[in-house]
DNA sequence: AATCATTTTTTAAATGTTCATTTAATTTTT
DNA sequence: AAAAATTAAATGAACATTTAAAAAATGATT
C-alpha cells in the first residue's frame, strides 16, 4: 500500500518511546539508548530517523500539538453555542487522551527547556498564540470588552496550573474531575460578569 | 565580628549566581564554570563551599524558599481580617522581590526536575503542603466547606500558571498588575460563594 | 521459485566532546 | 607559621554522534 510504511512506523514508534522514557528519567536526563531500548532498539537508529536527539524531541512535542489540536478541532465541531466553544478549549485539554502525567510531563518539561532553544520556543510560541487567540474568541460573545483579556489570563494561567500539578503527581488523576472544576470556574467568571452587568 | 564570615558571603554570592547563570542557560544546561564566572571565581570554589552541583541548586531553591515564607509572613503579621490573610500569599507571591523572570523561571526549572531527584523533591512536597495548607486555612471562614478545596484548588492552580507564564516572558512583569487580576479572582471566588448562599 | 545484486535498516564499536569532580599546589588571610 | 581559600590542571565518566560493517528486505532475472 503505502511506500514508506517502515519509515512511518518507527517514527510513531520512537515518538512513543521518547514520551515514556522522558516521564520516566526527566527531558534533560534521559539517554537516546533509554529511548530506544524502550522498543528494543538502538541508539544509533534514531539518529538514522529523526538525525539528532534534539530533533527527536522536537517531533515528539510537534506530535503532542497535532492531538491537542485535532481534540479540541473534534470538540468545537460538536460545540453549540458560544459557552460550549470555550468548554471546547478545556475539554480539549482535559480529555483522557492527552490527561495523563505521561504527557502533562513531557509538556512542562518542554515548557521549561523552550526558553532556551529557539526550536522549541517557536513550537511553544506558536502554540500559545494559537491557544490565546482561540480564548479571546470564545470570551468575546461572553464577557464584555474590559474585563475580558483579565477573564482570560485567569482561564489560562488557571488551565497552565493544573496541567503543572499533574506533571507532578504520580497517581492517574480522573479527567471528568478536572473538567468538572474547570467548569466551575468558567462559571464563576461568566455569572461575575453578569453580576456587573446588572 | 562573626567568625565564618567568607564562607557566608561566598554562600550568598554563589546562590545569587546560580540564579543568575541558571536564568541565562537553563537548569541542567548550565554549568558549574558559568555560575562560577557569574562572580569572577572558578568552578572548583564551588565545590569546596557546596560539594557539588547538585547541591548548590538545592541550597539556591531552599534559599528562595525561605525568601518566599518570610515574605508571606510579614504580610500576613499586617493583615487585620480573613480576606487581607487570604490576600497576603499572593502577595507574596507576587512581591516585586520575587515577581522576576529570574526567580520564576528557576522555580519553574526546579518544578519540572523535581520528580526526578529525592532531594529536590521533598523540598518541592515540603512547599507544595505548605501552600497548601495555607490556602485551606485562610479560605475556611471565607468559603463554606463544600466547595473550599474546588475554590483552593482553582486559586493555586493559577497562582502557578501565572509564575509559568512569567518565567517564560523576557520582558519585565509589574507585579502590580499581577496583584490586581489575582485579587479580581479572590473576588470572583468569594463572591460566588455569597451568591450560592443567597 | 531460486539466485543474487541493490537498497534499506540496524547495530557494535569508535570518536570526540563536554562537563563535574578531584588533586595537588599556590595564594591569601589569620 | 598555620589555616583557609582559591585555582590550574588532571581525571574520568557519560553521552550524542559518526562510521563502517552486518543483516534484512526488495526486486529484478532466470
Amino acid at each position: 500500500m503505502t511506500r514508506k510504511k517502515i519509515r512511518d512506523i518507527r517514527h510513531e514508534e520512537f515518538i512513543v518511546a521518547a514520551l515514556e522514557a522522558t516521564h520516566k528519567r526527566g527531558f534533560h536526563a534521559v539517554t537516546m539508548s533509554e529511548i530506544a531500548a524502550e522498543i528494543g532498539a538502538t541508539a544509533a537508529s534514531i539518529n538514522y530517523y529523526f538525525g539528532s536527539k534534539d530533533q527527536l524531541m522536537f517531533e515528539t512535542m510537534r506530535h503532542l500539538l497535532r492531538i491537542l489540536g485535532a481534540t479540541h478541532k473534534q470538540y468545537l465541531d460538536v460545540a453549540l453555542d458560544p459557552k460550549d466553544r470555550l468548554h471546547a478549549i478545556f475539554d480539549a485539554h482535559f480529555d483522557p487522551r492527552f490527561f495523563t502525567p505521561q504527557h502533562c510531563s513531557f509538556w512542562v518539561q518542554f515548557w521549561s527547556a523552550a526558553p532556551y532553544s529557539a526550536h522549541l520556543e517557536r513550537l511553544h510560541r506558536i502554540n500559545q498564540s494559537r491557544v490565546k487567540s482561540h480564548f479571546r474568541a470564545e470570551l468575546a460573545p461572553l464577557v464584555p470588552a474590559p474585563f475580558r483579556e483579565t477573564m482570560r489570563r485567569i482561564l489560562q494561567s488557571y488551565l497552565d496550573g493544573v496541567w503543572l500539578s499533574i506533571a507532578q503527581a504520580d497517581r492517574d488523576i480522573d479527567p471528568r474531575h478536572a473538567l468538572q472544576e474547570a467548569h466551575a470556574l468558567i462559571e464563576l467568571v461568566l455569572s461575575a460578569e453578569v453580576g456587573r452587568s446588572n
